[in-house]
DNA sequence: CGAATTTCAGTGGAACTGAAATTT
DNA sequence: CAAATTTCAGTTACACTGAAATTC
């Protein structure tokens, strides 16, 4: 009575499964973010931030695969909770550089244990190594195609 | 300078490659099915009813994992197209009994080429193995949680 | 000049919610 | 009465577009 009993058409389609188990991981998600207040892409900025140092908005974007007018939205917003800084680049004007806070940083370790609660909750029926093996295929796959659409 | 240069936090985490990934086929999907004037649910109701038999719209609905709501929207599209007839249930005048015409079978037939070569871009770079291997983990991820939200 | 960055206002598909009307 | 089905109106998160202002 639910998509375990979908046809068989449907339950041996990549892309059909991929669209349940994506969906599947952001209700997950989504649950263990909302007592911290967070959404999906605050992790991925605040994570590509304490990787890679200060970014201007446009190369956090790009790095993260979000969209210049989502990040604008979005930073704005962690600056407002103080997780980062964003400061005009003196070198390019047109540049704001934003970079992590030590509140910033901290909160990332939340977010860090929240996700990681997530992937657990996600790939419970999965061993550690279908688990690296699901991984691996992903990433090969989502490296092929690089950004989703006009990259 | 896209995400395949995503900072390490990101490209290993299952529940991020996934959203990537799953954009990508649905970008995929929405590709070959544009010419045909189709969306991704189209073939899922189409699919079900050719393998299951007439239903119900709520039946049609739980096997696909789509919501009732969507469901009446697309099974009028569909019956306006003459792809599916409905009916009133006889037996349970709540419900309408769906079912695929000739026409409808004919037009599967044409989705499911087009289905079949959005696999194929999206899963290139694996191996046929690999594939198999791909679809299995996420069918095992997707029968362990059942319907997303809930079911 | 062309190109890149930030910002805002808004669009569109998809997953949903709430409620009403009908029937079991 | 409670429960299920269909239907409609509306909401939300998300990816995305277009365009303006600024700077390189």
């Amino acid at each position: 009575m639910d998509p375990r009993s979908a046809p068989e058409r449907l339950r041996s389609l990549p892309s059909w499964l991929l669209a349940q188990v994506s969906l599947t991981a952001a209700h997950l998600v989504s649950g263990r973010l909302a007592p911290l207040a967070d959404h999906r892409y605050h992790f991925s900025m605040l994570a590509a931030l304490e990787e890679l140092g200060p970014l201007s908005q446009a190369e956090l974007g790009r790095r993260c695969g979000l969209d210049r007018s989502d990040v604008a939205a979005a930073v704005a917003d962690l600056e407002g909770r103080r997780l980062v800084d964003r400061a005009p680049d003196p070198a390019d004007r047109r540049r704001n550089i934003v970079q992590l806070t030590a509140t910033g940083r901290r909160h990332l370790a939340d977010l860090d244990a929240a996700l990681g609660a997530a992937q657990d909750d996600l790939l419970a029926p999965l061993s550690p190594a279908e688990r690296r093996q699901l991984t691996e295929l992903l990433s090969r796959v989502a490296g092929h195609h690089g950004r989703p659409p006009g990259d």
